[in-house]
Parts: C-alpha cells; sequence; structure tokens
DNA sequence: TTGCAAAACGAACGTTCGTTCGATATAGTA
DNA sequence: TACTATATCGAACGAACGTTCGTTTTGCAA
C-alpha cells in the first residue's frame, strides 16, 4: 500500500480491512501513525538487504559482485513488491522535502546504499580490474542515477526496455572504469 | 507546497489560508481538486519550458545547447522552486502507481522530456560531434538518471557536491558518445 | 447611477482521518 | 481453576478533508 498511495496515504483504516482487523486494534500494534510508517520503511529496508544486497555479497570477484548488485536491484524494483516499485525510492522522494525522523531514516539508508556501491567499486578497484585513480563516489552517483531512472522509465512510462537501458548504462559506467588499455 | 508536501498533500484549505482566501473562492476558480491538482501540474510546466527548455534552444552548437539544457536543468532543480527541488520528478515519483488523468499527464510529459534530450542529442549527432551509429535513446535515458540522481542527491541527503557530480556524469557521457578517435 | 455577472465569502454538509477509551475475548502461568 | 497480561474490539472523539449552497461584495458596462 505505501509503494502505491505513499507512505502518507497509506491509512491505518483501510490497511485494518485489508488485514482483516478492527481499526483500533491493529493501531494497538504501534501507537501512531508515525511508529507505523517507521515500521514499514524498516520492514522493507530489511527485506532489500535480504533479497539484494546479501545474494550479492556472496559473490567472489568484485566486479560480478558489482553486476549482481544491481541485477538483484533492478529484478527487486520490477517484482520485489507487487505493484508499487521500489518503495524505498519512493519514499525518498516523498520524505526528502518534509524533515523529520522518517526523512532522517529514508536519508540515513540511502547513504548506506550508496556507500554499498561505493564500497564494492572499491573491491574491484583492488583487485585491479578498476583503475586505480577511480572516483568511486562518483561512480556510485551514476550507478544510482541508472537505478532511478530505471524505476521511472519502468514504472511511470511503462517501458519494457528499461531493464535493458539500465544493464547497458552500467556496462557504459563499467568500461569506463576499467584500468585503460595503452594504445 | 505541491514540492513539499506532494500533489496529494497538498489541500484546499492550507492553500487558501496561504493565499489570503477562503476555502470556497478558491475553490471556486476550480471546481474540484483534481481540476486544482492539474492545473498546479500545467504551471510547472509552463515554467519548466520557460526556464529549462527555451533559453536552451536559443544556443546554436548542438553541443552546447545539450549542456545548457542539462544545466538549466540543474538550476530549476536546485533553485527553480523554493524548497521543495524539482515538482515535476517529484510529482512523477508520487504518481507512477496511480492511474488516472494526473498520471496520464505526468507520463506524456516525462515522454516529452526524454524525447527533448534526446532530439539534441540527435542533433550532436548530425553535427558529426558525436558518433553516427549513436543510440540517442540510451543516452537519453542516462541523462535523465543524471538529474534523478542530482536530485535526490541535493534535497535527500543535502550534499553540495550534488551539482559537480552531475556535471562530472554529464561529461563522461558525452565523451563516451564522441566520434571515437582512431589511435 | 443603475444593473448584472463574476468573485469571494461564511456556514454547513458528509466522510475520513488519527487517536482514545472501556469492555470483551484470548492465551499462558500459578 | 483462577489470575493476569496481551489482543482485539466497537464506539466515539475532535480535526481536517473536499464539496455545496445561498448570500454578499466587487467591478465593469449600459
Amino acid at each position: 500500500m505505501a509503494s502505491v498511495q505513499g507512505l502518507e496515504g497509506l491509512s491505518i483504516g483501510q490497511l485494518a480491512t485489508r488485514v482483516g482487523m478492527s481499526k483500533s486494534g491493529l493501531f494497538g500494534h504501534f501507537g501512531s501513525k508515525h511508529a507505523l510508517q517507521l515500521a514499514v520503511l524498516e520492514e522493507i529496508v530489511a527485506r532489500f538487504i535480504d533479497e539484494v544486497i546479501r545474494p550479492a555479497l556472496a559473490v567472489r570477484s568484485g566486479e560480478e559482485r558489482l553486476r549482481t548488485l544491481i541485477e538483484n536491484w533492478l529484478k527487486w524494483d520490477a517484482h520485489g513488491v507487487p505493484s508499487g516499485g521500489c518503495p524505498l525510492t519512493a519514499a525518498a522522494n516523498e520524505l526528502d522535502a518534509q524533515p523529520g525522523p522518517l526523512r532522517d531514516y529514508i536519508a540515513n539508508q540511502q547513504r548506506d546504499w550508496l556507500d554499498c556501491i561505493q564500497r564494492i567499486v572499491g573491491k574491484v578497484v583492488k583487485e585491479g580490474r578498476f583503475r586505480a585513480d577511480l572516483d568511486i563516489e562518483q561512480v556510485a552517483f551514476e550507478i544510482h542515477g541508472i537505478g532511478l531512472a530505471h524505476h521511472l522509465t519502468a514504472w511511470l512510462l511503462g517501458d519494457n526496455k528499461a531493464r535493458e537501458r539500465a544493464l547497458t548504462a552500467l556496462e557504459r559506467v563499467i568500461d569506463n572504469a576499467r584500468a585503460k588499455s595503452i594504445h
């Protein structure tokens, strides 16, 4: 519900009906709407780590780990949550101008996510497959942009070539980060 | 208000207070909340064309036109609307899973925007500065991603290096699109 | 100056919202 | 079996929502 209607559009009454409980009965588990919203975010982050990050960390080679990470991300964005696209991207865009604990939480999550990409890119550098003077923060920024473009292209524009476009873009970023051969 | 609280969070009562009118007085100008939301989007699109697209089209050289377009976009995202970031990006993310006329409108706007980028890239190809077999739709996708990453980095993470990161990414996309020199 | 349409208003409508409260049902422990 | 938390419930609250209505004010034309 949050991924379709937003965290603010998620209402306790509608959610209660959907899970077959009374409004007050469900409310008692959280105590406030903010707490419910935070719980939703925490649950999504946990699933994101399980489905996207952890399987990628199991891959030995840095370069393949990077590819796996992004492929998992695209899979997650496309099918991880029924009918809405990555709720974290949605929440990040919804909350980016509304100060408060929710914004702080999603901002930290996005920082962690960028750090995660960045660390893996750094690993590829250490393995000598990317050049040593690579700006890994810049690479993380660009890869993040690819994911965001995928999100909008797939969900808003309904373009089924979104995945292919994203993977092509990733390969270009990777090619560019590679140690330059000498001509 | 829409860029901070979202198009759904924008309430007629709050808006009326803000502009110093009565709720019913302001309501009369639109007739429904959906009509108000649509009017807001139309107004923002008009400003976007005025401030971002039109000045860029005045630039003769295709390559410089492309750079101007994106620089204008970044300026618009950073300062075009007080305290909220590009409302079109916000609206696109808010509406991407909620069918209806509003979603259709913003989806068409985003398609137009991608087409605009794509056409300018095509002009650079025609001018021989980009290689002839360039996938211009792919380039538009990647540039779009740069803008989205800028939006989130600047507004959610409050990173003042966002503009620099975006411009660096753009230069890398341009370099990559350029006609390959022969070694 | 008069007349008339548009604009703005205040009050109220019915809904939905998040939240509170006291009662009832449930489950596990003494 | 009795006691005690914990869940769940229905009812109700005040507030805000979008919307409607009839009235008053405004501004322009005759």
